[in-house]
DNA sequence: GGTCTATTTGCAACAATGTTGCAAATAATT
DNA sequence: AATTATTTGCAACATTGTTGCAAATAGACC
């Protein structure tokens, strides 16, 4: 039984000050339904319907500035996107988490409950983001 | 005054089961003269000389599968590489360092002296590799 | 409901990045 | 110098991302 997460992700957009558009639910509404990333093929493969590409990046993009979706490069340079979890907004962003990219579905999913550990910088850097992008075999790909 | 690094270059290519070319020595050379890591497009603007763009690309992937190099995705998604610090081969990679982009000059450097900080995965995950990316001002940026 | 306006969308065209197949050139070996 | 496996250049193509502009539309106001 599937929930309908229509509600939740209209008041999500309004939220961050984003109008709501029918690709920009749908979009959304992707995002809730999956455990992990998406990137813009993935997208673009599974939306219903007809909507141009520019449009899906110009999506993309505007969830990134209002601090809905936070964006994951992977090692090979495949750009994903994944819900923040929470309080993020336009003004702050604060991703700091620990991403994992399987190697075996080649999925990237965003632990959540682990906290990114810290490092002291060399002298004379400052900093503003970081981000912890671990490499392996996940939970169902090791099942089998 | 300069060192030539063209006999440690040659060297290397050697010791990692590369035939000696003329791209492979003048790509190699840059990475050597320069602190910070390398796109495709650094490289294709710096070379001295026609070399087709493919080429480069397979240079870099070349390099890559026998441990000259490693790869680094941006934020953006763009691609850059460096050389790996030592003992890296066709074989085993192990370049579980910090990197750090600057958001100011925008150049991507290694933090070689900075150890990955470990975590502990979820249940039901393995591991292979890790990468550490922060972002913020480097030092000469922070400078002025 | 209808009108207005700023935002969003689709389209076209383009730029950048990365890949593949194949013939010619060349590095290393004998 | 001859041989052979590797590498290079070229052409063609695939994917990914960007920009300008006119038409469509979401939200606000009456």
């Amino acid at each position: 039984m599937k929930k309908h997460t229509h509600s939740n992700g209209t008041t999500l957009l309004e939220n961050h000050k984003l109008r709501i558009t029918p690709i920009r639910q749908q979009v959304l509404g992707l995002f809730m339904g999956k455990p992990h990333a998406l990137s813009h093929s993935d997208i673009e493969q599974t939306l219903v319907g007809d909507f141009d590409r520019v449009t899906i990046y110009r999506t993309l993009t505007s969830f990134v500035e209002k601090g809905l979706v936070h964006k994951i490069p992977a090692e090979n340079g495949v750009v994903r996107y994944a819900l923040c979890k929470d309080s993020c907004s336009e003004e702050q962003h604060h991703h700091s988490h620990v991403h994992f990219n399987c190697g075996t579905c080649g999925q990237t999913f965003c632990l959540e409950n682990i906290s990114v550990p810290t490092i002291t910088l060399p002298q004379g850097y400052s900093f503003t983001d970081m981000n912890y992008l671990t490499t392996g075999t996940c939970k169902n790909c090791n099942k089998q």
